[in-house]
RNA sequence: GGCGCCGUGGCCGAGUGGUUAGGCAGGGGCCUGCAAAGCCCCCUACUCCGGUUCGAAUCCGGACGGCGCCU
């Protein structure tokens, strides 16, 4: 029922979940049982120098097994979905040729589907008009910018409830600047590239508990010098671009360092934008996931995790 | 015991006769290239009892509770 192991398509395990699930640990363990390496969809981790503060595999945890897609781009660079699927294709691709089996870990929920649905391959727009259209667009008024993507592409309008700054932005450029409407392209548009099937297994906690960890792991990470690691950003990048992203508690961390608010302060802060941004993935992870998903109570001790894993089916040339 | 002030949804907090305050917290949802982003929805209360009024969270009386002062 599954395909060969040595298929070069052979389904990819994934394993996903929302932050502070505990994925990282359970993916390191697949790894190791399975000769693997790990490809992280994680749109923040990527950051060099933010490691503290996103909770990224630690430079011990990377040492246990190859890691890709953590820690390599330089702070305010942009990575986006279509950037990280490209990416890792690739690696994927060379984790194959080396005769060992990539696993997927993270918790950006549109990377990891863009992988199985690939987004269409995007017409060259010319960067400087991109730039300056998008300056006009984001000082326009919401109503009257949601107004213009509508009229451009009433079919993406009609097909979302509604058009928000972001969405409404990138319809009305897309239409200028290639010609095309967006919902044509995601129609009609060839495909960025062929499609990566997924063993998707989702690490799920319930509220309290899951709350309570995102508090442990808010107070571990303050501990762990994410003070110094926020003042050193701000020496290599004075700028800001790092925060670009609005990394979750990195303001607040700032503030703190700065002596505008207190320790305690912080870390509420962080817990509390930490705790919404998990509830989007909760959402998400409920419902924008294949329904051949596997669920997994992420309370269960990582082994035993990792062995659910492994046992849902073959996964690497071991088996 | 007396006098005064106060009593709004989980919390904070407006509102002084007749529309939904608002914020925070909590919950649900959306999502096709900024996704740790962007956005939508829900949670409709006025301590209790009587009265005035066409109509009271809003006025009057009482009860209860809290706070303060006095004795």
């Amino acid at each position: 029922m599954t395909r060969p192991d040595h298929d070069p398509v052979a389904a990819v395990t994934a394993i996903v979940g929302p932050t502070a699930t505990g994925k990282t640990e359970v993916g390191l363990r697949v790894a190791e049982r399975t000769g693997g390496e790990i490809v992280s969809a994680d749109s923040r981790q990527a950051f060099r120098g933010m490691e503290i503060g996103t909770a990224a595999p630690t430079r011990a945890e990377r040492s246990r097994v190859p890691h890709h897609g953590v820690a390599f781009l330089a702070p305010g660079e942009r990575y986006g979905a279509g950037r990280f699927t490209r990416l890792a294709r690739d690696w994927m691709a060379a984790i194959r040729e080396r005769g060992r089996v990539p696993v997927l870990v993270g918790g950006t929920g549109l990377f990891v589907r863009a992988l199985e649905r690939p987004l269409f391959r995007e017409p060259p727009l010319d960067p400087l008009r991109r730039r300056r259209l998008e300056e006009w667009l984001y000082g326009a008024a919401p109503d009257r910018l949601a107004d213009w993507a509508r009229r451009l592409d009433p079919e993406l309008a009609g097909r979302l409830p509604r058009l928000d700054p972001q969405r409404a932005a990138r319809a009305v450029e897309v239409a200028l600047l290639s010609g095309r409407r967006l919902s044509w392209w995601q129609a009609h548009g060839p495909q960025a590239a062929a499609p990566v099937p997924l063993r998707v297994f989702v690490l799920e906690l319930p509220g309290d508990v899951h709350r309570d960890r995102i508090e442990r792991r808010a107070g571990a990470a303050l501990e762990a010098g994410w003070g110094a690691e926020v003042q050193a950003l701000r020496a290599a990048c004075p700028d800001g671009a790092w925060l670009a992203g609005r990394p979750l508690g990195y303001r607040a961390v700032a503030e703190w360092m700065d002596g505008r608010i207190s320790r305690d302060e912080a870390r509420r802060r962080i817990v509390r934008e930490t705790w919404a941004y998990a509830r989007r993935q909760r959402t998400w992870f409920r419902h924008q996931v294949p329904d051949s998903a596997v669920r997994l109570d992420a309370r269960r001790p990582a082994a035993e995790l990792a062995e659910a894993v492994l046992g849902a089916g073959p996964s690497g040339p071991a088996a």
